[in-house]
DNA sequence: ACAGATGTTAATAGCTGGTACTAAAAGTGG
DNA sequence: CCACTTTTAGTACCAGCTATTAACATCTGT
């Protein structure tokens, strides 16, 4: 019987600290009504370190996975690329992409990743998007492995037609048509 | 002379502390060659938390960032809705928004405001976005303050046209036009 | 050149939130 | 009742500070 006491104050312990990990062992001693040293051996057991590491350790996390959303994660892995010609990426839906109500994929995720490629695959220093066409075709779930397929279709001076296809298992779901004109040098204005 | 000493000394550690905020007073008097002490004044001064404060601060403001990101179902804030007619949105341009390499914005901020704008219009439990036909007219820059207003244009069944125009300063530089399914309950395939 | 201001270093006491260890007390099961 | 687990208590020690007081060091204006 207190064996399971024991399991089940732990248990409280891990998810106490999962909702607010800031607590100090004297505030989860009070919070658990048992002392100071049960909740320590309890860390101990769990491998939970102390207010301080733990402190520590959320913020690099999470200052990395800020980091990786503001970079290009979101985008894809560049799988392949022939620059001028053609290039794959591929995209993991994770939970955090979804929408809570049904789901279903945000649709910008697929836009970024179809954007991203089209204007990767572009051999210009610099290149914006000026058009783009977009047709989702079928809703897309958490799990889904995207594979994005882009196309120079068509190069004339500054501009490209550049296609995006992105399959899911094999599946088209999306795709898209970009105009994109690569700039010389300077900022200029998009058409 | 030796304001000058102090005053370049107090900027180099705001300097160190941005690029490695988890330096201990010890470290960084060691860094900076003088004494613990002077880092403490220092810091003082200039009204730098100590470590662990700091490494708290990081923790939490990461985190609320992270939640702020993950719960985005809109991208900028809802000014005005006006369900299954128009809606306004507003989106502040950050510096983590644009390309390093030519300081634009990515285009999938603008086409994500514009999406859930007009998602958000449609008066319906679960919208889908079918197609989209997007104009990038002026590139984005940091601090502009992008105004987004969604229009109905047709309703026929389950099926909605959806403008949206984008204005910074009162200038357009985005639009997009959307078809939209509405969903009457289960998961269904979108055309 | 010397007083007074400014800047730097030192020393000490006390705080928080721990670790590590030892030992006693309480509960529990056969 | 004894053996064993669990819990609590107590002590010594640590990092990384704050806060305060005091002694030097350096510079500056006159």
């Amino acid at each position: 019987m207190s064996a399971s006491k024991k399991r089940i104050r732990q248990e409280s312990l891990l998810k106490g600290l999962e909702k607010n990990p800031f607590l100090t062992d004297e505030q989860l001693a009070n919070a658990l009504e048992v002392s100071i040293q049960t909740i320590r051996l309890d860390r101990l057991a769990k491998g939970i370190p102390e207010l301080r590491e733990r402190t520590k350790h959320m913020a690099i996390d999470a200052q990395e996975k800020l980091q990786a959303i503001a970079s290009e994660d979101i985008f894809g892995q560049l799988i392949d690329l022939d620059l001028g010609h053609s290039g794959i990426s591929m995209l993991q839906v994770t939970p955090d992409m979804v929408l809570q109500k049904t789901g279903v994929a945000r649709g910008h995720y697929m836009f970024a990743q179809a954007n991203s490629l089209a204007l990767a695959v572009i051999d210009a220093p610099v290149a914006l998007t000026g058009v783009a066409n977009v047709k989702y075709k079928v809703p897309i779930y958490t799990g889904a492995n995207l594979v994005a397929r882009a196309e120079v279709i068509r190069k004339q001076n500054d501009k490209y037609i550049v296609w995006v296809k992105i399959r899911n298992n094999n599946k088209e779901v999306f795709r898209a048509k970009f105009l994109i004109v690569s700039l010389s040098e300077e900022r200029a204005g998009q058409k």
